[in-house]
DNA sequence: TATGAATGAGCCTTCATTCAT
DNA sequence: CATGAATGAAGGCTCATTCAT
């Protein structure tokens, strides 16, 4: 029997029932899907909780999702594919340094992606990817194929304008995720509050380490990189 | 109440295999259960497929194993405890430089664990922590915390010793730790057949890549130190 | 899994939305539900269907009839009681031969009930007899009884005139109406279109059939008939 | 709110659970299946009822039939296909007058068929016709057409032997199967308990009767013909 | 009145688990 | 020990029905 001790609560803040509320319910359902689906994963999740948690009845999701699999790209289409429809432009708007813009940029995607309950969608889609394939194509092409290559523009940029040296782009962009990823598994899974290593990790100064790390390794050397 | 005896009843180690031997059935589910759970996560797998990845019937599972959570003990147990535990003598009795153990025990790591369907359990642990804390705690002790410990003793070993400078060694180890745990979830979810940043990715060549970026940081510079 | 191709159209002649006439209303979904009825049976009709069918809101239907059960009722009293009303008189005005009569009110029902989508509800009576008694009693004294004491009348008379021989008049009575029935629900189910017995069945020729058949061995054979 | 006051009995006669007789369960499954299913037709037929009425658990009934459609089809081979086999060989065997090849072929029907709840799929198969096309074909293929053909081949071998006049084979096919059909759905629908025109009818008079009217008609006159 | 929205009550189906052999 | 058979306990999804507007 499964522990199931979950850390969702029993019953969710409940509003008042059969309020005519129809633009605000999908995205409550949503939300309370997110919570659910990163809790569970996907085939351990029931419905029933996820109304629960919406405060709305379990027939109720159905009403706005045919199926649990839709409710779940709902979910991934809400939570991921439209935040990150904004980093792009964010990036081509940068004029500053290109570490800085790297900067930025993962400290933005931790605070608004990584750091919060979406960041767990990634772990599930890790997890699910070989059960729903279709699904996984579509979290390929608009998720992931999507950031790798505005982080390979990154360092392209970077080495055009002298910032960087000749480096492996395609590894570098899956270091930089990796680390970034792995952060927000571990944080969604085991939390951040137990010791690491016999520290406890704060994921800005993570961040940073990796940019030093990375950027002692493929910044340009010159007399002023000691400065 | 499940109870922890799921420990594997000791199996012969290293004989032809006998299906006709009784002592051999419980690894042999073990490895069939280790197929299944990477492959589908634990609340998808269904007992019924192991039996029949292992060429037994449904009920003799339930033979060896009360639960599929002791099944599922059995296998973390098996497949990673075991596994890891000839890592901690094998670094205590290197002798060359810190980068060429840490560049030995990722690549021996790969081989042996990240590489192979064991991997997969990393990803299967991180995605069931929350539902199963027991598990997560024993996760937490017996594998994670060992590795952990280990790699930053091999860390301090090289400070120790003057090839390293003075790191943040609760940092590192987790840059270490992620780059190589994503990798191979990664592997284990999206496979690396299919190209990333437009190259197929070698998990050897991922791995040199960031150990050269490691120390490209972390090395102490001969005699142009900044410090 | 249900084929469910049945031959509703999706969407069907839509009636002239909002037609102010409201008395229309509960005819227009009466007329609605029996073609879904009359198509799919009573468990398995959809008030949703219904509702399309007739251009409201599934809601709507709820309005005039309480359940669904009363909308059946409604259908059943609608479609065969109020049609069936006309026979008697007409029977009762008859003065030619008995022949005649019977062949008359046999060609006029399949005209105006037996080969329309009323005669299905013939055949939806017969299936949901024992779920609803209530309707099952309501049909027979309704409807049933009234038909075949009108057919005993008839019968009875061209024995009292001299047109029949002493018959059995209940064992005949049955004989007619089992062959009409029949034939009605026949055309329902699996259509006249196909072939029978390697030709395709037109209802008037086999009516004509039966009453050869029938007066072949009920009328009086004296020097008149062969004439 | 269907009334729902089934005749079935709530418990049937319950037989020693987890009982290993796996020959027996899928007869006694269809045993069950078919009163239910001739009851309450097919979509409102619940698998729980069939289970209890069974003597097993509502899972136990998909262990044999992975579906309601493929029970129900079982049900239709078992009870129809099967026992209509035998009757082409009698019909080939039979040596005496075509009028008692006829009598006996009816009688016979009812007795095996028409009279036992198997004479309800008949009407179970007319109502679902429609939404299960597949297995209306195979209804038509593997028991109408047998049977009719049959029927149709009697008839020509007494019109071949002198028996019966020229008549129009299709015609006088659909009039014995209309009559001795709906005398079964009759009675598995109103029952043959209740008055009918003031009589209660007997199948086997009623045969007689059907029997006695078509040869009146059929049956070549002596010298009295007047033809 | 008419309806969009919501839901309670089930139903079919699945599966971990039990049990008799 | 192994297993074929059986089942209790859900879970996804449907739909008649209700309710607020």
């Amino acid at each position: 029997m499964p522990t199931d001790n979950a850390s969702l609560p029993d019953s969710a803040p409940t509003v008042a029932k059969r309020s005519r509320r129809k633009s605000a319910r999908p995205s409550e359902i949503v939300e309370a899907a997110l919570q659910v689906f990163v809790e569970k994963g996907f085939a351990a999740t029931r419905v029933e909780e996820v109304a629960r948690y919406a405060g709305v009845a379990k027939a109720t999701v159905f009403v706005y999702f045919p199926t649990k699999e839709a409710l779940f790209k709902a979910v991934v289409r809400a939570k991921i594919v439209d935040p990150l429809a904004g980093f792009k432009d964010h990036a081509a708007a940068h004029t500053g340094s290109t570490r800085d813009l790297i900067m930025r940029a993962l400290h933005e995607w931790w605070t608004r992606i990584g750091g919060t309950k979406a960041g767990g969608i990634s772990k599930l889609m890790m997890q699910e990817a070989k059960r729903f394939p279709e699904l996984a194509n579509f979290y390929q092409s608009e998720v992931l194929s999507p950031a790798t290559e505005l982080m390979a523009e990154i360092l392209q940029r970077g080495v055009n304008r002298g910032e960087l040296r000749q480096i492996d782009i395609p590894h570098t962009v899956m270091s930089i995720m990796s680390s970034l990823l792995f952060l927000s598994m571990w944080s969604q899974s085991y939390g951040l509050d137990r010791p690491f290593c016999g520290e406890i990790l704060s994921p800005q100064a993570f961040i940073d380490h990796q940019i030093n790390l990375l950027f002692s390794g493929i910044e340009l050397k010159g007399s002023v990189s000691c400065a």
